[in-house]
DNA sequence: CGTCAACGTCAATGGCGTTGGCATAAGGAT
DNA sequence: ATCCTTATGCCAACGCCATTGACGTTGACG
């Protein structure tokens, strides 16, 4: 009744800035991405947001309810390219050790941004398509409904844990990063054997580690883990082969 | 030569504010400490802060640099308080765990001085006592050094991580935070078979797990892990039991 | 008792997100 | 081609925020 046509994103009003830009959702996010991949995360506002789209702050509320709206729209942008990066081979282990490292990887991709949202939850198209994702690759495997339900959210927690963590690495900027390496230099290559016997023992095989993500490692254990309660299950069961 | 005497703490000239109140860098961290506890991160700022201590927020930088130094002084006791917290009993698996979980309470208990240290090498003693406690577990367990470094890693990170994630849930404002619980409610409690069957089949068993942390799971996959790795490494030994 | 500086307060600055009002131009209808 | 509707960009303003410099007071010490 009081709208008679809903406007589709093609047919939009299309009214130019002041500086010639037309402004759509897209192109807001994509901005806000490079933003935050050139400026940092306290470098996107919604001013310099709009000083960068050539229009004034004030024209983004035409299209997010907020800044906040924004950010959560970035969030699912993310996982668009972590689900089109991966693709599935049928083999549960591989299926989600790939989808694991590719939502690591999307992340890593825009540091500032994973800090910002990947401890949110969205409940958008993409974020939903990776959780379902994620509990088919395990029901089909042949997890029972609770474990398998335990270790959706052991599997997506520790990738966004990780991804939040070497991100917040990644975003610092780049002289705190060579103050902590030479932190480290300084503390750990050189600790006396007499106060720190086991630092001192394994420095060889510490030194070259700290700037790798731990990340692939936690994954294959946590990998091993589910493996051996599903070969438990089968053996329980009978009816299959414990190699899982 | 310029100055004379070097204000001792206890012989500050406490002069009061105009509400009676004597201002100490202790009382201004105890006080910060309450308000992130009892408003959130957001809820923490120069002027609420100013008021609660019933002082002018300009009185504030008479003892900290600014409100970033104030963040890390109170982050600089969170891992003390871990190990303190922490008793070990001899069985490895045991150990690293209370450990790790000790680690990750400690932040969680300051959620925004998490967020913002957790990433951070210090390379200060309580830091490194730490990773000294873990690489001894690990090693006196019988791991071979390559194995412990592997494992110290992993487990190190996972924890920082899982505490990042959680604290920067924790960290949010209240209001985010409701509004993400209706969110996650509105969404997959109510997702259609036909197009997510997998969510739609365990929305019983996903439902009141959305806001405990998945670190406990994590971290018992990890260790379930490691002993299987320590089991098979005395196997082929031929020396100990399988058990771990 | 006088001097000095530590410290609380005030006012102001420049930034932030967000909002309501207004002018205008893009579509659709005629 | 013209009118009407309304989506949309822009402007000004509000109330926050952290931070700073000047000012006055007051406690401590010589």
């Amino acid at each position: 009744m009081a709208k008679r046509v809903v406007p589709d994103a093609a047919r939009r009003r299309r009214r130019p800035t002041r500086q010639g830009q037309v402004l759509t959702h897209e192109l807001i996010v994509e901005t806000a991405l490079r933003m935050l991949r050139e400026h940092g995360a306290a470098g996107l506002t919604a001013r310099r947001l709009g000083l960068a789209l050539g229009a004034d702050a004030s024209a983004i509320y035409r299209y997010f309810r907020g800044m906040d709206d924004l950010t959560l729209a970035i969030a699912d942008e993310l996982l668009a390219h972590a689900l089109a990066d991966w693709r599935p081979t049928g083999h549960w282990r591989t299926d989600l050790r790939a989808l694991g490292l590719s939502v690591h990887a999307a992340y890593l991709a825009h540091p500032q941004a994973a800090v910002l949202t990947a401890s949110r939850v969205t409940g958008r198209p993409h974020e939903v398509a990776v959780d379902e994702t994620i509990l088919a690759i395990l029901r089909t495997a042949g997890f029972p409904d609770h474990d398998a339900v335990r270790i959706y959210h052991a599997f997506i927690d520790q990738s966004l844990a990780f991804a939040v963590l070497d991100a917040a690495s990644l975003a610092l900027p780049a002289a705190t990063r060579q103050a902590d390496e030479q932190v480290w230099q300084a503390t750990y290559a050189r600790l006396p054997a007499s106060s720190h016997p086991h630092i001192a023992a394994t420095a060889g095989h510490l030194v070259g580690r700290m700037n790798d993500s731990a990340y692939p490692t936690a994954l294959d254990m946590l990998l091993d883990s589910a493996r051996a309660q599903l070969a438990d299950l089968r053996v329980r069961d009978g009816s299959g082969s414990p190699r899982g």
